[in-house]
DNA sequence: CTGTTAGCGCCTTCAT
DNA sequence: ATGAAGGCGCTAACAG
C-alpha cells in the first residue's frame, strides 16, 4: 500500500552517474553535459521522482535575495514583513529586504535593474509598466529570479506568482455584495489604489462583472484612486458620501482602509455594506464595530513561504504549492482568526 | 538581526547533559532523573529553545498510529482519508486507518479499548459519551496519546483536538444566513446529523444564538437529525419544505448533503438560502448549481498534518500549530478553489 | 564536466 | 539513567 519513495539516489543509480548530477539536472544548474541531462531526465521520469518539499527545506540553501516591498505605512505589507522575517530563521538564505516605493514605475525599475549580480532572487510586487516588464525580463535572462507577490505582471517571464487570483476576489467581494445589498436600489462605489497595479484593477473588474449580472438595481460607480494613501481615501470617501445619498455599497479594492474608516465613522448612510480587503488592525476593528462587512484575505504566512519556496524550486516545476494560486478567504466579523500578537 | 537558533545541542551544553537526554525531556520520554529533567527544563527555558518544525518531520520517526474514522458513505471522510495516505509518505509512521460505525457510542468506545498496546497514537473523531469519554481517559493514562479530530469531548484529557472552533462556525453559519435573509420574514430551519456529535451540537447552538440576536423576524425550527445519512436527510428536507410554506433558509450543519440536493431539486421553496459544511462533489456542485449559497469549511489538508504533528509532539507543548484552532473557511461559488483532482 | 564529502536539526537505535 | 553514532533527503562546498 504505502507507495515506494524515490530517491535521488535511486535516479543517479538508474542513470549511471552520481546525486550530485541529478541535483544540477533537476535544479537546472549549469554544467551538465546534455547527453547526461537527458539521461537523468529519463530516469527521473521512468522512476517518477518526486522531490521532498521537507527535506530541501531543511537542507542547507545559501545565496543571497532580495526583497523589494512598499514601504509606505501599508499595514498589509508590515505584516508581510514580519512573515517573511519568520521564516527567515528556516532557511539559511541571505535575506535583504528593502521597504521603498514600489508604487512608482521608474524607481521600481531602478531597483530591479541595480539588483546584484550575486542575487539569487528577487521577490517584489510588480508595478505592470513596460519599464518594470523590462526589468523583470532582464533579471530571469541573467538568471536572476523573480518572484512577484500579490500583484502580478503576467506578460513578463517572472518565475512565480503568489497570490491569489485577483479577478475572482473581486467576484467573490461581488457576490457578497450582492446578497448584502440584495433587494436594495442604489449606488455601489469602488475605490481603488493605484491605477499601475494589475490586482486593484482585477479585482474592480471581477466586482463589476458579478455587480453587472446580479443586481440590475444598482448603479455602479468609481469613488477614485486613493494610491492607498489613509489621508487621499479618506476625502474621496468622504467626498463619495456627501455627493451620493443613495450609497448603500462600497468595496474598497486597494489599502488606506484607516481614512476609510475614518471618513465613515463622520457620516455613513445608515446600512452601508462595506468590504474591504486584507486582515489588518485597521479591518479587523473595522469589523468588529460593524463598519466593515467582509473583508477578502490571503494569508500573508503562506505568500511568503511560497515566495522563499519558489526561490528554491527549479524553474522546470510547475505553480508554487499545492494548489498553485492562495486561497481566497472571506472574513467576516464571526470567522475573525485570533491576531497575531 | 537575524535571532541567534537555539538548537537541541545548546540546551544540552548547558544543561550538562548529551543531545539524548534532552531529547528525552522534550519528549516526556521515560527514564531520566527527576533531577536531570529540572536541570534540563531549566536549560530549555533560559535558552528559549524553539524546535525546529520541518527538522522533526523529516528525521526518521517510527511507531504505530491508529486512525479510526467514520465509515459509511461520507464524502469529507473520504477526502480525510486521502490527506492522510498523502501525508503518510512523509512520516515513517506506521499508520493504520481503519474506517468503522464510529457514530455509534459502543462501537467506538470497543474500537478504542482495542487499541494494540504498541499503538503510539490514536486518532479519531470522537463522540462525546460517557463511554467514550472513560475509552480516551485510560488510552492516555497508559500512554497512548489520542487526538480527536473535527469533534471533540472537552472533558476527556485527549493530547489535542484538531479542528476549528464549532460554535464559531455555527455563528458564522448564522451571520451568513442574517445577511443572506436580511428584510425578509419567515422561517428558517436547522439540520443537525449527530446529536452524540459535539459538533454538530456547538454549530448549531452557534447558529440560534446569532439569528435569535439579529433576526427578530426569523422563526427557528429543528429539521431533524439525519444521521449523515442522504436518505434519511432527503426525506426530512422534503418534508421540512411540504410543511413549511414560508421557509426562507436551511443550515445543513452535519452531512448527508447528497439528499438535500435532492429534496431540494424536486421542490424547493423561491429564494430559499442554503448553508451546509464541508468541501465535497456534493457541496461544490451545490454551489455552482446555486443550489447551496455557503459552505463552511475546515482544510483536511491541514487538519491531517497537524493531526500527525500532534502525534509526534510532546504534550507539554500548546496547541496544535501556527495558530491553535483550524480557520473558519466561507466558501461561496466564486471563491471556490480547484477541485483536488 | 562530474564525483566525493560534509552537514542541516532532529530522532532512534544501540551501547554504556 | 545516560551517551555515542547513525540516518532522514537534499544541497553545497571542494576536489578531480
Amino acid at each position: 500500500m504505502a507507495k515506494q519513495k524515490i530517491l535521488i539516489e535511486d535516479v543517479a543509480r538508474v542513470a549511471g552517474v552520481s546525486k550530485s548530477t541529478v541535483d544540477r539536472v533537476l535544479n537546472a544548474r549549469p554544467g551538465v553535459r546534455a547527453n547526461t541531462v537527458e539521461r537523468v531526465n529519463a530516469a527521473l521520469v521512468s522512476l517518477g521522482y518526486a522531490p521532498n518539499a521537507l527535506a530541501r527545506r531543511i537542507a542547507p540553501s545559501s545565496g543571497r535575495v532580495d526583497i523589494l516591498l512598499p514601504g509606505n505605512e501599508n499595514l498589509f505589507f508590515d505584516d508581510l514583513v514580519a512573515r517573511f522575517a519568520e521564516e527567515e530563521s528556516r532557511h539559511d538564505l541571505d535575506m535583504r529586504l528593502v521597504r521603498m516605493n514600489a508604487f512608482d514605475a521608474p524607481s521600481l525599475a531602478a531597483a530591479l535593474n541595480g539588483v546584484s549580480e550575486q542575487s539569487r532572487a528577487v521577490i517584489t510586487v510588480a508595478l505592470d509598466t513596460p519599464e518594470v516588464r523590462d526589468a523583470i525580463d532582464r533579471l530571469e535572462a541573467r538568471g536572476t529570479r523573480v518572484i512577484t507577490l500579490v500583484s502580478d505582471v503576467p506578460q513578463a517571464r517572472r518565475s512565480a506568482y503568489i497570490g491569489f487570483d485577483n479577478f475572482a476576489a473581486g467576484r467573490t467581494a461581488g457576490a457578497l455584495m450582492a446578497q448584502f445589498a440584495a433587494q436594495k436600489t442604489g449606488t455601489v462605489a469602488v475605490l481603488v489604489g493605484h491605477l499601475s497595479l494589475r490586482d486593484h484593477l482585477d479585482r474592480r473588474s471581477g466586482f463589476e462583472q458579478v455587480i453587472d449580472e446580479r443586481c440590475p438595481d444598482l448603479r455602479l460607480i468609481q469613488a477614485g484612486a486613493c494610491r492607498d494613501l489613509p489621508d487621499l481615501a479618506q476625502t474621496l470617501v468622504a467626498d463619495l458620501v456627501a455627493e451620493t445619498p443613495d450609497l448603500v455599497g462600497l468595496y474598497v479594492a486597494g489599502a488606506g482602509n484607516r481614512g476609510v474608516v475614518a471618513a465613515l465613522a463622520k457620516a455613513a448612510p445608515p446600512g452601508l455594506a462595506v468590504i474591504g480587503h486584507e486582515l489588518t488592525e485597521v479591518t479587523r476593528a473595522a469589523l468588529l464595530a460593524g463598519r466593515y462587512h467582509a473583508v477578502i484575505v490571503q494569508d500573508t504566512r503562506e505568500i511568503a513561504r511560497r515566495a522563499l519556496e519558489a526561490v528554491l524550486r527549479p524553474e522546470t516545476e510547475e505553480g508554487p504549492g499545492p494548489d498553485g494560486l492562495l486561497a481566497i478567504q472571506i472574513v467576516i466579523k464571526e470567522n475573525l482568526p485570533p491576531a497575531h500578537f
